[in-house]
RNA sequence: GGUGAGUUGGCCGAGCGGCUGAAGGCGCACGCCUGGAAAGUGUGUAACGGGUUAAACCGUUCGAGAGUUCGAAUCUCUCACUCACCGCCA
């Protein structure tokens, strides 16, 4: 959410950066409502001044003994005006919050201007992309040549974009996990965090995800008591990220870094015939997510420290990546700046998304009232809050899969995985 | 699943229809004291919104929502959560 402070002083300078989205916000139909909002709540604030001030004086002359039916004669009927003024603010405070909290965050100064994922500006590559002198395989072949998918077996059991992952390849994925747990916790300061996989409608949209979003999201009905439901995670962002909200923490403790390991579950309404094939696109997958809240003033450093733990997982996996900076058009609902990791995957010839790193200054932050205690003033700030993939596992598998398959259509383990398998150092 | 007790500021905790935005303590900030520290001592210290050059001032908030009342932290109802015991269970 924007701070409703600028919107109200600065909005031009909101629009024209809203604009570079391609997003048109309604600056007409919001100043209108706010002109209303500030008549109604003075009045409002009136009315309710009146009643205050009154009842206290039916109380004192009560306490001494007078009569108070004068009194009460003179309130008769305010309530019922202070009654209708409130629905009518209520009403009114309810259609501005749509929009401010439908409207996608201001953008950073470093965000290349861009309408599609075409314009996305690339800012480095890392290792060479093998030259294979035979015929790549993908990782749905390579991966049923040796028995560790069964995707037929997963449509059985559930349905499509669902996966049954067997034998080594399920301990690859495990060991991945593992892995890249391992480097964060031990050699990137992070915290590990294990946490809940349904949240509720307060955590959703504390990250973002909702109100906009509810078509992309698994939703549990009925699943409590008071009527509400409970949703699916769609990454470990939102409970993570929610572990702070309406908190406020002592910036002696900041930065936060927290890891945590969790499945992701995802609609992937919108992206029908998309990826239909093998594991990119799966409506279940597992990644390890970082997650930082950092003061204001460090959060640009942190998105730069955030990125390169993520890329420290390729590298040590020795797999080819590009780093590509999003531009405006296609960094997301919540994000001021977003770098992507994208890996090479040779059946496909290209690079593909496989970490999406982001800073989200103080958007999130600002609809959880999730703040510091500024130790120089002693006043609450809003955090800035980031997170990022590091990385997404199944992704990563198919990566390893196909990076590291042989003529044979056997799988070579990655040096730095073979600790975790156990000694195995190929998959055949 | 059952029964009982709770949920108050950064934290602990009192209050149980009006003078309580909330006693007291801890913590924190700034003084005093000290060679320096500890201890002691004085003062201050919730958030959000409106308002002001800045203040004053006004409004909202005592788990959430609804209700009773001129007036609710305090009474009633619903829900959530926490703790204890019983049952069940990995």
């Amino acid at each position: 959410m924007i701070d409703s402070k600028l919107l109200r002083t600065e909005t031009e300078a909101v629009a024209a950066n809203l604009a570079k989205r391609g997003y048109k916000f309604p600056l007409a139909e919001y100043l209108a409502l706010e002109e209303k909002r500030k008549q109604l709540q003075v009045s409002t604030q009136e009315l309710q001044n009146q009643r205050n001030a009154r009842s206290k004086n039916i109380g004192k002359a009560k306490a001494h003994g007078e009569d108070i039916q004068p009194l009460l004669v003179e309130v008769a009927g305010l309530g019922e005006k202070l009654d209708q003024a409130k629905a009518e603010l209520d009403e009114l405070m309810k259609e501005i919050s749509d929009i401010q909290y439908s409207t996608p965050n201001l953008l950073h100064a470093s965000v290349p201007v861009g309408k599609t994922e075409d314009d996305n500006v690339e800012v480095s590559r890392w290792g060479t992309p093998e030259e294979f002198d035979f015929e790549v395989k993908d990782h749905v072949e390579l991966g049923e040549n040796v028995q560790g998918f069964d995707f037929p077996c997963a449509a059985k059991i559930t349905g499509s974009r669902f996966s049954v992952v067997k034998g080594p390849l399920a301990k690859l994925q495990r060991a991945l996990t593992q892995f890249m747990l391992d480097l964060h916790t031990e050699k990137h300061q992070y915290h590990e965090v294990y946490v809940p996989y349904l949240v509720n409608r307060d955590s959703l949209t504390g990250t973002g995800q909702l109100p906009k979003f509810e078509e992309d999201l698994f939703k549990i009905k009925g699943s409590t008591q008071d009527g509400n439901e409970l949703y699916l995670i769609p990454t470990a962002e939102v409970p993570v990220t929610n572990i702070v909200r309406d908190e406020i923490i002592s910036d002696k403790d900041l930065p936060l870094k927290f890891v945590a390991h969790t499945p992701c579950f995802r609609s992937e309404a919108g992206s029908y015939g998309r990826d239909t094939r093998g594991l990119i696109r799966q409506h279940q997958f597992e990644k390890v997510e970082l997650v930082q809240l950092v003061r204001p003033e460090n959060s640009y450093q942190a998105l730069e420290e955030l990125v390169g733990n993520a890329e420290t997982v390729l590298q040590l996996l020795n797999l080819p990546y590009r780093k590509v900076n999003l531009c405006s058009g296609d960094v997301s609902f919540s994000s001021a700046k977003t770098y992507d990791l994208e890996v090479w995957l040779p059946a496909q010839n290209t690079y593909r998304e496989i970490s999406s790193c982001s800073n989200f200054e103080s958007f999130q932050t600002r609809r959880m009232q999730a703040r510091f205690r500024n130790s120089e003033t002693n006043k609450p700030e809003l955090l800035h809050s980031l997170n990022g993939s590091g990385l997404a596992v199944g992704r990563t598998l198919v990566a390893v899969i196909e990076n590291y398959q042989q003529a044979d259509g056997s799988i070579l383990i990655p040096e730095v995985l073979k600790p975790y398998m156990g000694g195995m150092d190929v998959i055949c």
